[in-house]
Formats: C-alpha cells, sequence, structure tokens
DNA sequence: CAAATAGTGTCTCTAAGACAATATCAC
DNA sequence: GTGATATTGTCTTAGAGACACTATTTG
C-alpha cells in the first residue's frame, strides 16, 4: 500500500496547469490642502497611487501598483511588498477587497488579480522623501453615482485627468461589483479594481475601521472627521462624531499649539 | 521599436514560478429535524459538506469540497462546480471568505486556496436526491468560544465526531482570524477554513443577506426567523423579528395547511 | 473684540428589545 | 375547549441627527 510519503515523493503539482498569481493594490492616503489664511482650516483630499507602466502592454497607461507573487511568500506579504517597493512606505493596513479571475482580463494570458486596498498617512509619505521615481504619483480621487445611475471615477494629477465609467452590477455580501464601461485610460480591469476597493474603504470608514490609518499616532478629534468625511463624500455635526467615535480613542494630555484658535486635545486610538 | 503585439507574442508567462490556485467551498444546509407531536416544532440544525479523501495527501481524513482552478473559468465558477459535483446542486449563492496563501498550508506544493462560503436549501439537496457518493456526507455543525476564549468547533455525522480548536487571531474589516490549535482530524488548514467561512456566514445572517438561501422560493416567517437562529445560535422574539423583516419579504396569498394550528402566510424575498 | 476652531448640552425622532394580547387551526 | 403556532399592538430604552450654546486661542 502507497502512504502518504509514497504519494508526495512521486506527486507533480506541474502536471496541471497554472495560472499566474498577481496582487494589485489600491493604495490611498489623504492630502492635507493648504488654501485662505493661516487661521483657516485646510481641505482635504483622498488620493490613490497609480503607476505609469513602462513595458507592454498597456505601455505608458496608469495601472495600479502590483506584481505577481513569488514563492515563499503570502499574498498579503506581496501585496506590501509591491506598495513599498513603489513608496518606500509600508501601508498600516491591507484591507481584502476581491480576487479578479475572468479569463481575457490579462492580454497577458492567464493572469488572477488579488486586490487589496491599502492605506498609508500622508505623514508617512512625507518622511519616505516621496517622489523618488517619477512614474509613481498620487492622484486625486473622485467617485460618485452620477443621475443616469452610472458612476463617474476621476483621476487627477497635474494635467493628467482620467476619467472612467462604471455601472453597478450588483451587491451581496456588502460588496458591490462593477463593470467598466468606458476605462478612461487605465491600464486592464483597474477601473473595476479602484471603484470596488474604493467603495470597500467607505463602507468601511463608516465604522471608523480604516480612518485611522490615514493619520499619525496622535490626532485631533476634527482631523478624525475629516477623514471620515473626505473618504465618505459627506458631511457630519461634530457633537454626534465626537459622540460616536468616543468608544473608539483615548485621550492624551497634549494638546495641539498656535494655530490662531482654541487649540485642540490630541486623542490616540483605543486598543 | 516595440509594438505591443511584438511584445505579446515574445512574452512567456511559463518562465515564472507560479502556483496552483484552489477554491475551496464551506457548504452550508440547514436540516429540519422531527421530534416531538406532530403539531410541535421541529427543531433544526446547521450542518456543513464534508468530503472523505479517496487518496493522499490526508487521505481518509474530512475535508471540505474543493478543487483545483482550470483554465477558462474563474474561480466563482470553479467554486460552483466542485460542490455541484459533490452534491448535484448548485448553491443558490457564494460568498467569499477568504485567500490562504501561506507557504506550506498544503504538503504538495505551493498551493493557494480561495475558500467561499455557499448556501444550499434543504428541499434542493433532497430532490437531488441526496448521497449517490457516500463519501461525501451533511455534517451538524456546533462553533462557540469556550469559557477560556478559545473555539470549539464540533462536526458531528452518525458516529463521527471531530473536534477543533482554535483561536481567535485578529478581526479587522469584519473579518475574524484564526488559528488552529488542534485540527480535530480535519484535513490541511480546513478547521481555520470553516471557523472564518462560519463566523462571515453569521456575520451576513445579521443583516439577513443569506438567510433566503437556506429556504425555498415561498416560505413562512418564523422558518425565516428559526434559519437566522439556527445560524447565529441566538434566539430572538417574533414581533421584533417581523418588523425587521418585513422590508425584504413579499407577501403571497398563500398560507400553510394542516399543521395543528393557526395556518401562517406564506412570503416571498423581495427583488 | 473679531475670526476661527474646539467642545458641551439637550431636544427630537427612530429603531430595537420586551412583553402582553389576540387569532386560528386540528383534534 | 386545549394546545400549539401566527400575528399584532404598544411600552420602554438606546442611539442617531439637529441645533444652540459656551470655550479658547491669535492678531
Amino acid at each position: 500500500m502507497q502512504t502518504e510519503q509514497d504519494f508526495l515523493s512521486t506527486y507533480r503539482l506541474e502536471d496541471f496547469e497554472r495560472p499566474s498569481v498577481t496582487a494589485d493594490i489600491a493604495a490611498f492616503m489623504i492630502r492635507s490642502e493648504v488654501r485662505g489664511s493661516y487661521r483657516q482650516d485646510s481641505g482635504n483630499k483622498l488620493s490613490l497611487l497609480l503607476v505609469k507602466r513602462g513595458c507592454h502592454p498597456f505601455k505608458d497607461h496608469w495601472a495600479l501598483p502590483g506584481g505577481f507573487l513569488q514563492p515563499g511568500e503570502t499574498i498579503e506579504e506581496c501585496a506590501l511588498r509591491e506598495v513599498q517597493e513603489e513608496t518606500n512606505v509600508l501601508p498600516v493596513s491591507l484591507m481584502p477587497v476581491a480576487v479578479f479571475s475572468e479569463p481575457g482580463r490579462d492580454p497577458r494570458g492567464w493572469i488572477i488579480s488579488h486586490a487589496f486596498a491599502s492605506v498609508i498617512s500622508e505623514e508617512s509619505v512625507k518622511q519616505a522623501g516621496g517622489d523618488d521615481a517619477a512614474d509613481a504619483q498620487w492622484f486625486d480621487v473622485s467617485f460618485d453615482r452620477r443621475e443616469n445611475g452610472s458612476y463617474l471615477l476621476t483621476l487627477q494629477y497635474g494635467d493628467i485627468t482620467l476619467n472612467a465609467i462604471l455601472t453597478e452590477e450588483e451587491t451581496r455580501f456588502g460588496k458591490t461589483s462593477f463593470r467598466i464601461k468606458e476605462s478612461g485610460g487605465l491600464a486592464f480591469d483597474h477601473a473595476r479594481i479602484i471603484a470596488t476597493a474604493l467603495t470597500a474603504l467607505r463602507s468601511d470608514a463608516k465604522n471608523f475601521e480604516t480612518i485611522f490609518d490615514f493619520l499619525p499616532e496622535t490626532f485631533t478629534l476634527t482631523a478624525l472627521q475629516k477623514v471620515q468625511e473626505t473618504i465618505m463624500n459627506i458631511t457630519v455635526l461634530p457633537a454626534n462624531f465626537r459622540r460616536k467615535i468616543a468608544d473608539y480613542v483615548v485621550e492624551t494630555d497634549e494638546y495641539t499649539q498656535g494655530a490662531g484658535h482654541r487649540p485642540a486635545r490630541l486623542y490616540r486610538r483605543k486598543n
């Protein structure tokens, strides 16, 4: 009789066809804008990391950072590695979004993509030195439902504007899936991945799951509120936000200074 | 200059190492039990489909149904195909649970598993004729936190009882991950996959996402309530359940008959 | 003081949970 | 009528949203 040892020593996985496996990451950051007088609040913009492809296919098109899974690493490690290679920053959070495996989604062949959303704080990007590679840039994101029911995804960096149009396919198990009507010049099916990731990010921002990762260790409640508002594209009343967030944060003894108005207490994430 | 055509014609994905890709499915069904007098309500049990492995590795151990992704199909199609091969039933719903890609999780080599939870109605299993394969069986499931904080997963079918013990690792983005302390005789890391899938199922049952799929087209509100209670291992007051579920169902003009008590109106899922 | 943001108190409304009461069938 | 489940009504309470008000800083 054949033992498990015997079996494994003769077993050849290579006898079966295998796909290539990638991780693609929608890395989000919130960029604070300077405007008005020094006393006035600066606005915030949600931005997304895109990489200009240097080789075929989709050469010179903008794409999500990503790459092939390598032996010995998990798909999450692969995703983190790819973001770090582009930004020099290790993201604090990594949210699985979906797996895209439709045949034909990649002209190179049989490639299935594991999509993640990750969050990076502006502080850590600045510390890392930023744009050492001009082919990786942070694009301002806007993503909204239009009157006719379809969604417009706009990505903007300097003179470059990418407009993708998507339709909502279905929402099950808390996840919405989209279909691309116009890719807006984005590579592969990345418009779809971005839309899915952004929807997941928004949904998690509702229960404060992802919002802390956009900020440094200590932060003001107003800053935290603006993060949530920026991601979800809503406004909430400060009093109500403070009441709801109270369970998730811990007071520190520090305050902001020199802002031309009442100083704000700094908080820290609970746990 | 090289065109995209040129590039693709010389590009060889095969030059890079690739993993094997599988889908593993936790297929759930709710089995109604007969007990007491004919007038009395029958209880319900949540059950899970397991397959006895016929070959190495883990020969003769129980495992989740699953198999390798084949060219030309999506990972979801692969999952549905595998369930159908075992049960002759096409599941109504398929929920992505997680991707397991730790090196070493499968003794055969580099294999990453895409875990799904699927739901099958008892009615459709009975129609399909049931046990044509004695190596595929529905096990009663219980899964609960113990006093010491770890979780006990019990799977039972006839004389066979599998007891796995897991610890909770982390909960982020609404998903809990587990670590296996004792596999209870389950193959591979399937105890972990089952725990993760069951947690996801419970979480979705809370917002009525998955509960309809356990029942036929038309159903009584009490039956629907019992499904939710069985999955989540809770009890709720009928009055409150009815108020919350009202938005998700539509009345029909039909009623149950001959039950020895007041007939119940049949409902249909809205949408 | 003016301008700006920080922070608190409280009213209202809705939704969830608890519980009591009524309805209808087979026997 | 009895025993069982079906179905409705309503009281209480917790939480979300709206809004008014007070506090503290720099110039």
